[in-house]
DNA sequence: AAAGGAATGTAGCGATTGCTACAATAGAGA
DNA sequence: TCTCTATTGTAGCAATCGCTACATTCCTTT
């Protein structure tokens, strides 16, 4: 058992019981060792984990490059409420939760944190541009703005405010400037 | 001591140092007090981080109140501009980065984390709404707007893609439709 | 002054944390 | 077959966790 035969079984400990409390006895259950391998693999906790987020966010991109449409959005706005419909699907929740982690863990400057994160986020705005209007003059710039958009929708959503931002979109002009 | 006195010298401790790890022995000590007694005013801690997030969402709208701009901006664009810019001051950044911890409590479903998030972001709404230009047709959807773009904003900011949000609101109109 | 509840200190319990010392096994190359 | 290294098991350590039992002090009310 190397590596990279633990690290899916652990990622998905975390993706459903979060990365803030997990310790490394639990993981190693999870993943059918000790504790004692995990030190042993990986030397430490610390490097554990950023191995452990770079992993995930390897699989954050398969899941994306999975769901690519085969038709393309008419509009911008199509656009945007296809990805969110997607993103708010139940499978898609695990992936929501762990997300938040990440980033409150990139604000306070936690090994690993930042840079999964960023990658990810660079992954997802790749994919954006291919979901972009064929005919759209400006994908890049579009694929930002609905970024944007998009997760400032989500952490609304995931506190309660969902309705404040579809209100917000409803009163905005998301066609190309 | 009673709880009032206790949860301000509390709340700067987790300001500081995040929630996440926040146990009740370095709580108490950073309230100049026991455990012991922390215990024996909350009941435990579930409802003390419960009080202690309350607490924390009437600092937060106590600290906007105190920022409100005396001069109206003429536009949505110079409005967001001038709130991000607040918002970047390094003043703040304990308040960010705590709030992508509470974010993350709220989509993990803990108890207070997303009732103290909603009434964070109500406040920051009704904050917003009185900061839009004076001629606005619609300052309520226009807030709701820059709200979504500005946490949109924020978000990419602390994973490391600020520029990413910035470009994409060079490509946007944020003028009432 | 006596009494009684509120507030606080001391000490510790059982569980869990990350990690390690030591020993045993296993499998590959000589 | 004999080493030798890579891998794994067992046991445990010191620290911290939330919480509690018990005793004590303090203050208010009568």
């Amino acid at each position: 058992m190397s590596r990279e035969t633990l690290l899916p079984l652990m990622a998905a400990h975390v993706l459903e019981h979060g990365l803030g409390g997990a310790s490394l006895r639990p993981l190693a259950k999870a993943a059918g060792t000790s504790d004692r391998m995990l030190v042993y693999h990986f030397g430490n906790k610390k490097t554990l984990i950023v191995e452990l987020l770079d992993h995930i966010a390897g699989i954050y991109s398969a899941a994306l490059d999975m769901a690519l449409g085969d038709t393309r959005p008419s509009s911008r706005r199509e656009c945007f409420d296809r990805v969110m419909e997607q993103a708010a699907d139940p499978a898609m929740r695990p992936f929501m939760v762990l997300w938040w982690e990440i980033v409150a863990g990139a604000a306070r400057d936690l090994p690993g944190y930042e840079v999964a994160a960023q990658e990810m986020i660079a992954r997802q705005l790749d994919w954006l541009i291919r979901q972009m209007p064929a005919d759209d003059p400006d994908p890049e710039g579009g694929a930002r703005l609905l970024l944007t958009l998009m997760e400032g929708s989500l952490m609304l959503g995931t506190v309660g405010h969902a309705k404040t931002a579809r209100d917000g979109l409803l009163a905005s002009d998301l066609s190309p400037s």
